[in-house]
DNA sequence: GACAGTTCCGGCATTACATCA
DNA sequence: GATGATGTAATGCCGGAACTG
C-alpha cells in the first residue's frame, strides 16, 4: 500500500477514466497502457515495449496524454471547446501544407526518424498540441478534396453541355438528311458514310461537280470528309 | 515464408461549436 | 435577440500498411 507503483497505477486509472469521457482516440492508447501496467506487460508483444521505450516512457506518454485532457478540461465542464486558429497558426499550417499534404509522407521515414518529428515541431510551433495538427491536416486534405469535386463538376457540367449541343446539332442533320432523302432519293443512292462517326459524304472521289447528282445548296452533306483531315473522326 | 497481433495513420462521415448575415 | 447558413475544429470508426514474434 502506497507504494510508488501503485500511486502511478492509481493515477493513471483516474487518468483513464477521464479520458474515456473526453479523448476518444487517445483513450484507446491510455488504456493499453495502463492494461500494461496492471499487467505487467506480459500481455504485449515485446516488440510493442522495445518500440515505446525507443519513443520514450510511458510516463512520457501518459504525460502526454494528460496534457491533452488537461487542456480540454481548461474550463471546467465536459464542454467541446472550439478554438480558432490565429492567422499566424493557420500560415503556417498552409504553409506546411503547401510542402506536404501529409504529415509524414513516406512511413518507412517517418519510423526512422523516431515518429511524428514534423508534426510535433510544428504543434510547438504553433503552441498546439500535435493531435490538433494532425487533425487540421486531416481536415484541410478534406476541404482541398471537395474544391477538386466541385472543380470536376463544373468540367463535367461544361462537357455535357458541349455533348447536348453536339447532340442537337446531329439530330438536326439527321433530320435535314431524311428530308433530303425523301425529296431526292436518288441523291442519296452516291452517297456514303463514315464507318466510325456515321456521317454522309458525297461520292467516293471526292470531286462531285461532274456528278450529274450534285445538289448546289448542301455543299455540308457533299463534301467528303475522308479527304480532308479536319473534318474526318 | 505464412500468419496473427499490435500500432499508427489517413480517409471519411458526422457532430458540435463559432461566426455572420 | 432569435434564427438559419456556413465554415471548420473535433470525434469516432474503419481499413491499410508496417512491423514483430
Amino acid at each position: 500500500m502506497g507504494s510508488d507503483h501503485d500511486d502511478i497505477s492509481n493515477t493513471v486509472l483516474v487518468l483513464g477514466f477521464r479520458l474515456f469521457i473526453h479523448a476518444g482516440r487517445e483513450r484507446e492508447r491510455l488504456v493499453s497502457i495502463v492494461s500494461r501496467r496492471e499487467s505487467g506487460a506480459s500481455s504485449f508483444s515485446n516488440a510493442s515495449v522495445k518500440r515505446e521505450r525507443e519513443m520514450g516512457s510511458e510516463e512520457v506518454e501518459i504525460e502526454r496524454v494528460w496534457s491533452r485532457v488537461s487542456d480540454e478540461d481548461d474550463d471546467g465542464a465536459n464542454a467541446r471547446k472550439k478554438l480558432r486558429l490565429n492567422k499566424v497558426q493557420s500560415a503556417l499550417l498552409e504553409e506546411s501544407f503547401k510542402q506536404h499534404s501529409t504529415l509524414n509522407p513516406d512511413k518507412k521515414w517517418r519510423i526512422i526518424l523516431n515518429l511524428q518529428k514534423q508534426k510535433q515541431e510544428l504543434a510547438r510551433k504553433l503552441n498546439l498540441r500535435p493531435r490538433q495538427v494532425e487533425v487540421w491536416f486531416q481536415n484541410r486534405r478534406a476541404r482541398t478534396k471537395l474544391k477538386q469535386t466541385e472543380v470536376d463538376c463544373e468540367l463535367l457540367k461544361k462537357c455535357y453541355e458541349t455533348l447536348t449541343d453536339e447532340n442537337r446539332r446531329l439530330q438536326k442533320e439527321v433530320q435535314d438528311l431524311k428530308a433530303l432523302k425523301l425529296a431526292q432519293p436518288l441523291y442519296m443512292a452516291t452517297l456514303t458514310m463514315c464507318p466510325s462517326c456515321e456521317r454522309i459524304s458525297g461520292s467516293g472521289g471526292g470531286d462531285t461537280s461532274n456528278s450529274p447528282l450534285t445538289m448546289a445548296p448542301k455543299t455540308h452533306f457533299l463534301r467528303n470528309p475522308f479527304s480532308n483531315p479536319s473534318t474526318a473522326c
